[in-house]
DNA sequence: ACCTAAACCTGGGCGC
DNA sequence: TGCGCCCAGGTTTAGG
């Protein structure tokens, strides 16, 4: 699932590909990713602007657009946005210099919209940024006492986490996912706030993590599948312990964690 | 304000 | 080989 580091990822190999390019034309195989406005206005909307810029607001890609108006793509479980087609393309964006994005989606749940300004997107610290810290972190946390895996999901709370890196960072952090978020003591808000930082970091160097569905712009795996500690390795040794990594539901999600390593 | 749970979707994996 | 069943999950929505 696209997470903050595949979001990246996707984001630094697209920029190039469409910075300076107009939208010449849009093909639309299934509207249901359309959402806000009919696909026939959408389509209207967009063609006829230049991209000049691609952000990342947590989750999310922002194609900036000479007007000031964005197009605003949101991948979902199995969105991908890529070079070539593939047996799942939704929306083919046609540029000039002939080339071609293609937004691809098995599950339809990713998301495309369009804003006349700098979309308003309701969204907790993007946790990567330096004026995100560990006083603002220690704050946020003490008044909740909901189970800090949930939180750690919670896009209002904190933005760009999903489900495998709050995973990840909870076993690197020694935290328990089911701990009350509000009772976790200076220590550990200091670790879990470093390894929330460092799992995102190298996920992003590794250039994201292909459990099932995420690939890149050019079609190609990540590669931070291979060194995750817990997601996915349900009954698995501990690599640190051996125990068994166990798997909970917490909040809907699959939860995964070592119960010796995490207290 | 805070929390829980259903709904949205369909490909892939499983059992038979 | 093929059928039916169930799971995966980010976000929104409804409800308590």
């Amino acid at each position: 699932m696209p997470e903050l580091p595949e979001v990246e990822t996707i984001r630094q190999d697209v920029l190039p590909f469409v910075r300076g390019r107009e939208i010449k034309k849009v093909g639309i195989i299934d509207p249901r990713n359309i959402k806000g406005i009919t696909p026939s206005l959408f389509v209207k909307k967009v063609v006829g602007e230049k991209i000049v810029d691609l952000e990342r607001r947590a989750k999310y890609l922002l194609f900036k657009l000479a007007s000031g108006k964005y197009l605003v793509i949101h991948l979902g479980m199995t969105g991908r946005l890529l070079f070539a087609p593939d047996d799942y393309v939704k929306v083919i964006f046609h540029l000039s210099g002939k080339r071609a994005l293609y937004f691809s989606d098995a599950r339809l749940f990713g998301k495309i919209r369009f804003y006349s300004h700098y979309p308003e997107l309701k969204l907790g610290p993007e946790p990567l940024q330096e004026d995100f810290t560990v006083p603002q972190f220690r704050q946020m946390l003490k008044q909740r006492k909901i189970a800090i895996k949930q939180l750690l999901l919670d896009q209002k709370f904190i933005s760009g986490v999903g489900n495998i890196y709050a995973n990840e960072a909870l076993f690197r952090a020694g935290i328990h996912p089911r701990r009350p978020a509000n009772s976790l003591n200076d220590r550990e808000v200091k670790k879990l706030y470093k390894a929330i930082k460092q799992i995102l970091f190298e996920a992003i160097k590794y250039r994201g993590t292909s459990d099932s569905w995420y690939v890149d712009a050019k079609g190609k795996k990540g590669g931070f599948q291979f060194r995750l500690k817990v997601y996915g390795r349900k009954d698995e040794p501990c690599f640190g312990c051996k125990s068994k990594v166990q798997r909970i539901v917490l909040g809907q999600r699959g939860t995964y964690f070592c119960p010796k390593c995490q207290k």
